[in-house]
DNA sequence: GTAAAAATTCAAGTTAACTTTAAGTCAACA
DNA sequence: TGTTGACTTAAAGTTAACTTGAATTTTTAC
């Protein structure tokens, strides 16, 4: 068995075979067809499909994902070199993500009881997050919009 | 000015009048009504949304913010002290959270790249996690699924 | 007193990351 | 050879957290 059926990658990921096309409609994974037109993964894909689990894991969204991915060589088989250095990519990610947290939380703390209930003065304004920079969701944290009337 | 409308805090808050309108539906916010029918809010749910803001930007779901937010006084406006103690809880969470991504970044880094191809020993499975417990979503990371065939 | 600004409700649309359903095709085995 | 089980596509449904639009009513400002 040189490459894998969908229904298997889905039982050793546990990543539902929906989501497994759901995934490539995005470009995550892109699979053979065999003469009958059903989807053939390498074996290599059990570990690129585990990577995205990870990633999302640690809230990664999947075309951030995708991006981490394309530093994948291309063509041939990922080797365990190949995936530690993506690992070390991910990993820098992570402890930045990390950082921001604990910097978030105690400016927080320092402010939730604070006396800034004008709003003017709280330092826990609008830090650059990328978490939320786009779509709905809100902008500004304790503190006043920026420079509108 | 004792209660203030919409605008007012959708203005002080950068929440949009839209989004304060759906956080009373969830029952995070319970304003009052004047003679015309408008929504009037104490000055205290300036702090309240800014809570909201901040709590929401570390991964918190509103229904989980709303248990939250059900700890401070009800009738009264809340004081410094009530924030104060919301803010401790608030703040014991976050660590909790910040530690169990640290747990998992160090997991993972050995793990990324390791000799595990057969994913049955790999370290980095299925972790409780609160995160993605509800609706879709991955629920195996890097192992098997629980006892299936 | 009137016009513009701000508010109201209700329904439908948005995005991410999928799942579900329907109707049909392919593969494995007894 | 036949019949399950696994697979196919396409379209529609799901959830969170909102936004947008339409039609109306209140408030504010001159």
């Amino acid at each position: 068995m040189k490459e894998i059926s969908i229904g298997f990658l889905s039982r050793r990921t546990g990543v539902a075979t929906s989501a497994l096309r759901y995934y490539e409609t995005l470009g995550l994974i892109t699979p053979n067809r065999n003469a009958g037109g059903q989807r053939r993964y390498p074996r290599s894909d059990i570990r690129r499909i585990s990577f995205i689990i990870a990633a999302q894991r640690f809230g990664f969204t999947l075309p951030r994902i995708n991006e981490l991915l394309r530093r994948l060589p291309n063509g041939r088989t990922p080797s365990k070199a190949d995936w530690e250095t993506i690992g070390d990519l991910f990993r820098d990610e992570l402890t930045a993500k990390i950082h921001e947290l604990e910097r978030l939380r105690d400016t927080l703390s320092g402010c939730i009881g604070c006396g800034c209930l004008s709003l003017t003065a709280c330092a826990l304004y609008n830090p650059k997050d990328q978490a939320h920079s786009h779509g709905p969701g809100p902008r500004y944290l304790m503190g006043e919009p920026p420079k509108s009337h």
